[in-house]
DNA sequence: CGGCAATCTTGTCAGTGTCAAGTTGGGATG
DNA sequence: CATCCCAACTTGACACTGACAAGATTGCCG
């Protein structure tokens, strides 16, 4: 959107299927459909944008970028993703999967949390994505029912917890656990902990951040 | 950035000064050194912009579609705001000021908890480009001020409060409120909360939460 | 009254997202 | 093995954007 900053004026579109040997169709897993001349597209874009995400912001995609970085022309990404909208639905759905899955694993409602900081730090720029409504396709399939695994993750970590002990419904302990935690790991992204947390290991400052916050009264 | 949405493709330029009469240069306050030709640009095109996130996020910010609404050239508002990031910065620094000023009303931690929702819900615009930092300028001199002194007040609160009450330190108390208060306002705002809270008052909801957590054990 | 500086306009450029139409190449089908 | 089909990708175009440079307008101040 923004033309002042020069990036690649190199001619050469860099890292491609080498010129002499064909460009090695393997993958890791043999079989799983190879998808087509590039290898796998669809992959490469997304990391690629989560790269990028991750420097810059999501305000700062671009889609032709992304495309030079593959080294396949500028539409190409468009076939995969819809337009820019379709990307960022795609990262936050894949983020919300990713997020469901580590609080499956959670073993109570504080380690709930701490996954929730430890995965905004760990996929920062798909949280970002997650939460930016803006950015997103709103009735998307994928993203809504991704969204409402790892909703239901959470929600089964909140009902774990007897709700004698905080004098409190359940819902709304849910609210206030997923408030505390999502806090927390948006102003430790937006930096504005740094301060205040200084070099201390930010989840173990949330674990016992919650530990005070929510032990039995 | 994307011309797919077509916008206004009528060719008057709107309410713009009245070709018949003069454009009243009269303003609410009378001194107070009417800008210039348009009367209050720079406050015209602020409200716009806030209008526009407000509606449709940061990201669908567009400079020109401002000057439009405004009825001045394309290339006007970059007077005031240098470019879009500048535009952007000034509305967070705008922002810190306000959310200062109701924090410096507050009269104990709670209830600056429940002022920190309500700006959120009051001035969204704002509070979307506040926590935004990649949309931001890092080091204006304005935007940095504005925040200090809002971080102040939060201190402030925080420091009302006898650390016996919460066997917590201080300083990760004001962690523990600020997050709280930052998620809670961050997932209404990205309407993550709609079910859970559902037509209830969201400050009165956030005031019950507040209560329960961080009432003495 | 003359200049002056802030305000705003006009014109231009590189860059972007999106669409439409063409090209390529691998796999299935006969 | 020949053929066709269709997904993956390319090429080209259009409307739009932010940023910059240079010129025009206008109120104020000496």
């Amino acid at each position: 959107m923004a033309p002042p900053e020069t990036k690649k004026p190199e001619p050469e579109p860099g890292p491609k299927p080498e010129p002499g040997p064909e460009p090695e169709p393997e993958k890791a897993h043999p079989k799983k459909a190879t998808p087509y001349h590039h290898g796998d597209l669809r992959r490469a874009i997304l990391t690629a944008a989560l790269d990028a995400i991750t420097a810059d912001g999501p305000a700062a995609l671009s889609l032709r970028d992304l495309a030079r970085r593959a080294g396949v022309s500028h539409a190409a990404p468009a076939h995969h993703f819809k337009d820019r909208t379709g990307l960022l639905t795609a990262i936050a759905a894949e983020g919300f999967g990713l997020l469901a899955g580590t609080l499956g694993e959670a073993t109570d409602l504080k380690d709930a949390g701490v996954r929730y900081v430890r995965f905004a730090r760990e996929h920062p720029a798909h949280f970002q994505v997650m939460f930016a409504p803006g950015l997103l396709r709103p009735g998307d399939l994928e993203l809504t029912t991704a969204r409402a695994l790892a909703t239901d993750a959470l929600r089964t970590s909140v009902s774990a917890v007897r709700s004698e002990d905080f004098g409190i419904d359940t819902r709304l302990a849910g609210i206030a656990a997923w408030s505390l935690a999502h806090g927390f790991a948006t102003l430790l992204l937006g930096h504005n902990l740094d301060g205040p947390v200084g070099d201390k290991d930010p989840e173990e400052v949330f674990r016992t951040l919650a530990t005070t916050l929510f032990r039995a009264h």
